[in-house]
DNA sequence: GGAAATTGTGGGTAAATGTGGGTTAATTTG
DNA sequence: CAAATTAACCCACATTTACCCACAATTTCC
Protein backbone atom coordinates (compact mmCIF):
# COMPACT_ATOMS: atom_id res chain seq x y z
CA UNK A 1 0.00 0.00 0.00
CA UNK A 2 1.29 3.30 -1.14
CA UNK A 3 -1.34 5.53 -0.28
CA UNK A 4 -0.34 9.65 -1.25
CA UNK A 5 -1.82 12.91 -3.05
CA UNK A 6 -4.13 15.47 -1.11
CA UNK A 7 -7.70 15.22 -2.06
CA UNK A 8 -10.25 18.18 -1.27
CA UNK A 9 -13.53 16.37 -0.43
CA UNK A 10 -16.90 17.94 0.66
CA UNK A 11 -18.93 16.21 3.43
CA UNK A 12 -21.93 15.84 2.57
CA UNK A 13 -25.81 16.37 4.92
CA UNK A 14 -25.42 12.86 6.12
CA UNK A 15 -21.48 13.08 7.23
CA UNK A 16 -20.50 11.05 3.93
CA UNK A 17 -17.12 10.84 2.27
CA UNK A 18 -16.94 9.85 -1.41
CA UNK A 19 -13.68 7.67 -1.54
CA UNK A 20 -11.67 9.18 -4.54
CA UNK A 21 -11.90 6.64 -7.17
CA UNK A 22 -8.08 6.01 -7.90
CA UNK A 23 -8.60 4.43 -4.24
CA UNK A 24 -11.34 2.54 -4.40
CA UNK A 25 -9.72 -0.68 -6.05
CA UNK A 26 -6.62 -1.21 -3.97
CA UNK A 27 -9.28 -0.81 -0.27
CA UNK A 28 -11.77 -3.13 -2.03
CA UNK A 29 -8.78 -5.36 -2.86
CA UNK A 30 -6.89 -5.25 0.13
CA UNK A 31 -9.66 -4.78 2.35
CA UNK A 32 -12.95 -5.74 1.01
CA UNK A 33 -13.57 -2.21 1.75
CA UNK A 34 -13.53 -2.50 5.93
CA UNK A 35 -11.54 0.66 7.27
CA UNK A 36 -10.73 1.20 10.88
CA UNK A 37 -10.79 5.10 11.38
CA UNK A 38 -9.15 6.34 14.51
CA UNK A 39 -7.64 9.61 16.12
CA UNK A 40 -4.18 11.40 15.99
CA UNK A 41 -2.72 11.84 19.07
CA UNK A 42 -0.78 14.95 18.17
CA UNK A 43 -2.66 16.90 15.73
CA UNK A 44 -6.52 17.32 15.46
CA UNK A 45 -7.08 15.05 12.38
CA UNK A 46 -7.87 11.59 11.79
CA UNK A 47 -6.32 8.07 10.65
CA UNK A 48 -7.98 5.66 8.26
CA UNK A 49 -6.25 2.18 8.30
CA UNK A 50 -7.37 -0.31 5.80
CA UNK A 51 -8.52 -3.01 8.41
CA UNK A 52 -5.58 -5.48 7.57
CA UNK A 53 -3.30 -2.34 8.33
CA UNK A 54 -4.93 -1.79 11.60
CA UNK A 55 -4.81 -4.70 13.39
CA UNK A 56 -0.95 -5.02 13.54
CA UNK A 57 -0.80 -1.82 14.55
CA UNK A 58 -3.25 -2.84 17.73
CA UNK A 59 -1.44 -5.74 18.55
CA UNK A 60 2.00 -3.51 18.34
CA UNK A 61 0.46 -0.71 20.80
CA UNK A 62 -1.45 -3.22 23.28
CA UNK A 63 1.93 -5.05 23.70
CA UNK A 64 3.12 -1.83 25.53
CA UNK A 65 3.58 -1.91 29.26
CA UNK A 66 0.54 -1.80 31.22
CA UNK A 67 1.76 0.15 33.97
CA UNK A 68 3.57 2.94 32.20
CA UNK A 69 1.33 6.04 31.94
CA UNK A 70 2.64 6.97 28.86
CA UNK A 71 1.87 3.87 26.96
CA UNK A 72 -1.97 3.59 28.35
CA UNK A 73 -2.53 7.38 27.27
CA UNK A 74 -1.61 6.23 23.67
CA UNK A 75 -3.92 2.59 24.20
CA UNK A 76 -6.72 4.85 25.69
CA UNK A 77 -6.67 7.22 22.60
CA UNK A 78 -6.04 5.42 20.04
CA UNK A 79 -7.87 1.90 20.66
CA UNK A 80 -10.26 4.07 22.55
CA UNK A 81 -11.09 5.59 19.42
CA UNK A 82 -10.79 3.48 16.47
CA UNK A 83 -14.09 2.54 15.00
CA UNK A 84 -14.61 -0.04 12.24
CA UNK A 85 -16.28 1.85 8.44
CA UNK A 86 -17.05 0.06 5.47
CA UNK A 87 -17.66 1.72 2.41
CA UNK A 88 -20.62 1.74 0.61
CA UNK A 89 -21.86 0.97 -2.52
CA UNK A 90 -20.43 4.09 -3.97
CA UNK A 91 -17.51 4.26 -2.71
CA UNK A 92 -18.03 6.90 0.94
CA UNK A 93 -17.37 6.39 3.63
CA UNK A 94 -20.04 7.94 7.21
CA UNK A 95 -17.67 9.25 9.65
CA UNK A 96 -19.21 8.49 12.91
CA UNK A 97 -20.23 11.95 14.58
CA UNK A 98 -17.21 11.29 17.44
CA UNK A 99 -14.59 11.73 15.34
CA UNK A 100 -16.13 13.95 13.34
CA UNK A 101 -16.20 16.65 16.05
CA UNK A 102 -12.48 15.61 17.35
CA UNK A 103 -11.15 16.75 14.22
CA UNK A 104 -13.78 19.56 13.33
CA UNK A 105 -14.96 18.36 10.30
CA UNK A 106 -17.81 20.10 8.26
CA UNK A 107 -18.10 20.76 5.11
CA UNK A 108 -15.25 20.97 3.73
CA UNK A 109 -12.23 18.40 4.42
CA UNK A 110 -9.03 16.76 2.83
CA UNK A 111 -8.21 13.25 2.62
CA UNK A 112 -4.27 12.91 2.75
CA UNK A 113 -2.73 9.94 1.17
CA UNK A 114 0.25 8.49 4.25
CA UNK A 115 1.58 5.65 2.73
CA UNK A 116 -0.31 2.87 5.16
CA UNK A 117 -3.13 5.08 5.87
CA UNK A 118 -4.86 8.09 5.22
CA UNK A 119 -5.15 11.21 7.62
CA UNK A 120 -8.63 13.42 7.31
CA UNK A 121 -8.43 16.96 8.56
CA UNK A 122 -10.97 20.01 8.45
CA UNK A 123 -9.90 21.94 5.12
CA UNK A 124 -9.48 25.10 7.24
CA UNK A 125 -7.33 23.56 9.75
CA UNK A 126 -4.77 21.60 7.52
CA UNK A 127 -4.08 24.70 5.35
CA UNK A 128 -3.43 26.30 8.25
CA UNK A 129 -1.21 23.83 9.70
CA UNK A 130 0.63 23.09 6.13
CA UNK A 131 1.56 27.23 6.17
CA UNK A 132 2.89 26.62 10.04
CA UNK A 133 4.75 23.40 8.37
CA UNK A 134 6.71 25.62 5.72
CA UNK A 135 7.08 28.18 7.87
CA UNK A 136 9.48 25.99 10.08
CA UNK A 137 13.10 26.05 8.73
CA UNK A 138 14.19 22.39 8.58
CA UNK A 139 16.76 23.66 11.22
CA UNK A 140 18.96 20.22 11.20
CA UNK A 141 18.65 20.32 14.89
CA UNK A 142 15.93 18.17 16.20
CA UNK A 143 16.15 16.13 12.55
CA UNK A 144 16.76 12.48 12.91
CA UNK A 145 19.89 11.34 11.59
CA UNK A 146 17.74 9.58 9.18
CA UNK A 147 16.27 12.74 8.00
CA UNK A 148 19.79 14.67 7.15
CA UNK A 149 21.03 12.89 5.25
CA UNK A 150 18.15 11.93 2.93
CA UNK A 151 18.22 12.76 -0.63
CA UNK A 152 15.23 13.73 -2.86
CA UNK B 1 18.14 9.57 -15.79
CA UNK B 2 19.67 12.29 -16.16
CA UNK B 3 17.28 15.00 -16.81
CA UNK B 4 18.76 18.85 -17.43
CA UNK B 5 17.75 22.01 -19.11
CA UNK B 6 15.27 24.81 -18.97
CA UNK B 7 12.19 24.57 -20.87
CA UNK B 8 9.18 27.57 -20.98
CA UNK B 9 6.02 25.67 -21.12
CA UNK B 10 2.80 27.06 -21.39
CA UNK B 11 -0.38 25.67 -19.33
CA UNK B 12 -3.82 24.97 -21.12
CA UNK B 13 -6.94 25.76 -19.61
CA UNK B 14 -7.71 22.89 -18.70
CA UNK B 15 -4.17 22.64 -16.13
CA UNK B 16 -2.32 20.42 -18.82
CA UNK B 17 1.01 21.15 -19.71
CA UNK B 18 3.03 19.45 -22.46
CA UNK B 19 6.44 17.78 -21.90
CA UNK B 20 9.19 18.56 -24.44
CA UNK B 21 9.56 16.24 -26.84
CA UNK B 22 13.33 14.95 -25.96
CA UNK B 23 12.15 13.76 -22.62
CA UNK B 24 8.94 11.54 -23.62
CA UNK B 25 10.84 8.25 -25.26
CA UNK B 26 13.09 8.26 -21.67
CA UNK B 27 10.05 9.05 -19.13
CA UNK B 28 7.98 6.46 -21.26
CA UNK B 29 10.63 3.45 -21.22
CA UNK B 30 11.52 4.36 -17.74
CA UNK B 31 7.98 4.47 -16.31
CA UNK B 32 5.70 4.27 -18.82
CA UNK B 33 4.78 7.61 -19.03
CA UNK B 34 3.98 6.93 -15.04
CA UNK B 35 5.29 10.09 -12.82
CA UNK B 36 4.83 11.25 -9.22
CA UNK B 37 4.44 15.08 -8.74
CA UNK B 38 4.66 16.57 -5.49
CA UNK B 39 6.00 19.50 -3.32
CA UNK B 40 9.17 21.13 -3.01
CA UNK B 41 9.30 22.31 1.16
CA UNK B 42 11.95 25.02 0.57
CA UNK B 43 10.71 26.62 -2.43
CA UNK B 44 7.01 27.47 -4.03
CA UNK B 45 7.82 24.63 -6.36
CA UNK B 46 7.17 21.09 -7.78
CA UNK B 47 9.02 18.33 -7.78
CA UNK B 48 8.47 15.30 -10.63
CA UNK B 49 9.66 12.06 -10.26
CA UNK B 50 9.05 9.10 -12.47
CA UNK B 51 7.07 6.13 -10.50
CA UNK B 52 10.09 4.42 -9.46
CA UNK B 53 12.31 7.11 -8.25
CA UNK B 54 9.49 8.16 -6.27
CA UNK B 55 8.85 5.22 -4.51
CA UNK B 56 12.38 4.14 -2.98
CA UNK B 57 11.97 7.69 -1.79
CA UNK B 58 8.21 7.06 -0.37
CA UNK B 59 9.80 3.79 1.79
CA UNK B 60 12.71 6.02 3.08
CA UNK B 61 10.40 9.06 4.37
CA UNK B 62 7.94 6.54 5.15
CA UNK B 63 10.22 4.61 7.66
CA UNK B 64 10.54 7.62 9.58
CA UNK B 65 9.41 7.43 13.78
CA UNK B 66 5.50 8.39 13.89
CA UNK B 67 6.06 10.24 16.61
CA UNK B 68 9.00 12.37 15.55
CA UNK B 69 7.70 15.73 14.87
CA UNK B 70 10.08 16.33 12.45
CA UNK B 71 9.61 13.29 10.26
CA UNK B 72 6.06 13.94 10.69
CA UNK B 73 6.21 17.03 8.98
CA UNK B 74 7.99 15.89 6.02
CA UNK B 75 5.82 13.14 5.75
CA UNK B 76 2.86 15.21 5.61
CA UNK B 77 4.34 17.70 3.23
CA UNK B 78 5.94 15.18 0.96
CA UNK B 79 3.78 12.22 1.22
CA UNK B 80 0.99 13.95 1.57
CA UNK B 81 1.33 16.10 -1.42
CA UNK B 82 2.61 13.33 -3.53
CA UNK B 83 0.46 12.60 -6.63
CA UNK B 84 0.36 10.05 -9.69
CA UNK B 85 0.37 11.55 -12.68
CA UNK B 86 0.14 10.08 -15.96
CA UNK B 87 1.04 11.48 -19.75
CA UNK B 88 -1.85 11.21 -22.03
CA UNK B 89 -2.18 10.63 -25.41
CA UNK B 90 -0.30 13.42 -26.19
CA UNK B 91 2.62 14.03 -24.35
CA UNK B 92 0.74 15.88 -21.57
CA UNK B 93 0.46 16.26 -17.59
CA UNK B 94 -2.75 17.59 -16.25
CA UNK B 95 -1.35 18.94 -12.73
CA UNK B 96 -3.57 18.66 -10.34
CA UNK B 97 -5.57 22.23 -9.02
CA UNK B 98 -3.91 21.99 -5.17
CA UNK B 99 -0.50 21.33 -6.57
CA UNK B 100 -0.86 24.32 -9.20
CA UNK B 101 -2.04 26.51 -6.37
CA UNK B 102 0.97 25.50 -4.19
CA UNK B 103 3.28 26.51 -6.83
CA UNK B 104 1.39 29.83 -8.02
CA UNK B 105 1.15 28.17 -12.10
CA UNK B 106 -0.71 30.16 -13.87
CA UNK B 107 0.03 30.30 -18.03
CA UNK B 108 3.47 30.13 -18.14
CA UNK B 109 5.37 27.93 -16.32
CA UNK B 110 9.31 26.85 -16.54
CA UNK B 111 10.40 23.00 -16.30
CA UNK B 112 13.84 22.13 -14.73
CA UNK B 113 15.66 19.47 -15.38
CA UNK B 114 17.29 18.28 -11.93
CA UNK B 115 19.15 14.54 -13.07
CA UNK B 116 16.53 12.08 -11.60
CA UNK B 117 13.82 14.60 -11.30
CA UNK B 118 12.11 17.64 -12.78
CA UNK B 119 11.08 20.90 -11.07
CA UNK B 120 8.02 23.13 -12.10
CA UNK B 121 8.32 26.20 -11.39
CA UNK B 122 5.95 29.44 -12.13
CA UNK B 123 8.07 31.42 -14.60
CA UNK B 124 7.85 34.61 -12.57
CA UNK B 125 9.04 33.15 -9.52
CA UNK B 126 11.68 31.08 -11.50
CA UNK B 127 13.24 34.32 -12.82
CA UNK B 128 13.18 35.88 -9.56
CA UNK B 129 14.60 33.12 -7.47
CA UNK B 130 17.19 32.97 -10.07
CA UNK B 131 18.16 36.70 -9.40
CA UNK B 132 18.43 36.33 -6.15
CA UNK B 133 20.99 33.23 -6.53
CA UNK B 134 23.23 34.98 -8.56
CA UNK B 135 23.14 37.97 -6.82
CA UNK B 136 24.36 35.96 -3.68
CA UNK B 137 28.18 36.62 -3.36
CA UNK B 138 29.03 32.47 -2.47
CA UNK B 139 31.40 33.45 -0.28
CA UNK B 140 32.61 30.19 0.69
CA UNK B 141 32.12 30.54 4.46
CA UNK B 142 28.43 28.39 4.80
CA UNK B 143 29.33 25.81 1.97
CA UNK B 144 29.72 22.52 2.94
CA UNK B 145 33.10 20.85 2.22
CA UNK B 146 32.15 18.32 -0.85
CA UNK B 147 31.22 21.87 -2.19
CA UNK B 148 34.53 23.76 -1.32
CA UNK B 149 36.72 21.38 -3.55
CA UNK B 150 34.59 20.65 -6.34
CA UNK B 151 36.01 21.45 -9.43
CA UNK B 152 33.30 22.38 -12.62
C1' DG C 1 12.58 27.88 -49.88
C1' DG C 2 9.10 24.56 -49.82
C1' DA C 3 7.20 20.16 -48.24
C1' DA C 4 6.77 16.79 -44.77
C1' DA C 5 7.11 15.38 -40.38
C1' DT C 6 6.93 16.37 -35.69
C1' DT C 7 5.34 18.97 -31.88
C1' DG C 8 2.17 22.04 -29.43
C1' DT C 9 -2.74 23.56 -28.60
C1' DG C 10 -7.54 23.51 -28.30
C1' DG C 11 -11.71 21.59 -27.52
C1' DG C 12 -15.79 17.87 -28.07
C1' DT C 13 -17.78 13.67 -26.31
C1' DA C 14 -18.53 9.52 -23.87
C1' DA C 15 -17.70 7.44 -19.72
C1' DA C 16 -16.71 7.59 -14.99
C1' DT C 17 -17.25 9.96 -10.78
C1' DG C 18 -19.41 12.79 -7.26
C1' DT C 19 -23.75 14.29 -5.05
C1' DG C 20 -28.26 14.28 -3.38
C1' DG C 21 -32.00 12.24 -1.59
C1' DG C 22 -35.83 8.55 -0.89
C1' DT C 23 -37.07 4.17 1.20
C1' DT C 24 -36.49 0.44 4.20
C1' DA C 25 -34.28 -1.77 7.98
C1' DA C 26 -32.19 -1.36 12.48
C1' DT C 27 -31.43 0.75 16.76
C1' DT C 28 -32.35 3.74 20.48
C1' DT C 29 -35.40 6.24 23.58
C1' DG C 30 -39.27 7.41 26.20
C1' DC D 1 -43.81 -1.72 23.33
C1' DA D 2 -44.39 2.27 20.36
C1' DA D 3 -42.24 6.11 18.43
C1' DA D 4 -38.44 8.47 16.83
C1' DT D 5 -34.02 8.64 15.24
C1' DT D 6 -30.20 6.80 12.87
C1' DA D 7 -27.92 4.01 9.58
C1' DA D 8 -27.80 1.08 5.25
C1' DC D 9 -28.99 0.57 0.71
C1' DC D 10 -30.41 1.98 -3.62
C1' DC D 11 -31.41 4.83 -7.59
C1' DA D 12 -31.06 8.97 -10.47
C1' DC D 13 -29.05 13.16 -11.85
C1' DA D 14 -25.14 16.66 -12.38
C1' DT D 15 -20.57 17.28 -12.86
C1' DT D 16 -16.04 16.27 -13.94
C1' DT D 17 -12.52 13.85 -16.06
C1' DA D 18 -10.18 11.01 -19.50
C1' DC D 19 -9.76 10.10 -24.02
C1' DC D 20 -9.74 11.19 -28.63
C1' DC D 21 -9.49 13.86 -32.82
C1' DA D 22 -8.38 17.84 -35.53
C1' DC D 23 -5.89 21.90 -36.44
C1' DA D 24 -1.88 25.31 -35.81
C1' DA D 25 2.77 26.06 -35.28
C1' DT D 26 7.19 24.71 -35.49
C1' DT D 27 11.12 22.25 -36.97
C1' DT D 28 13.58 19.26 -40.15
C1' DC D 29 15.02 17.70 -44.35
C1' DC D 30 15.51 17.75 -49.17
Amino acid sequence: MQFRGVNPINLDAKGRMAIPARYRDTITEHCCGHLVATIDTEERCLLLYPLAEWEVIQEKIEALPSFNPAARRIQRLLIGHATDIDMDGNGRLLLPAPLRDYAGLNKKIVLLGQGNKFEIWSEDLWLATREEYLAEADGGAELPNELQNLSL
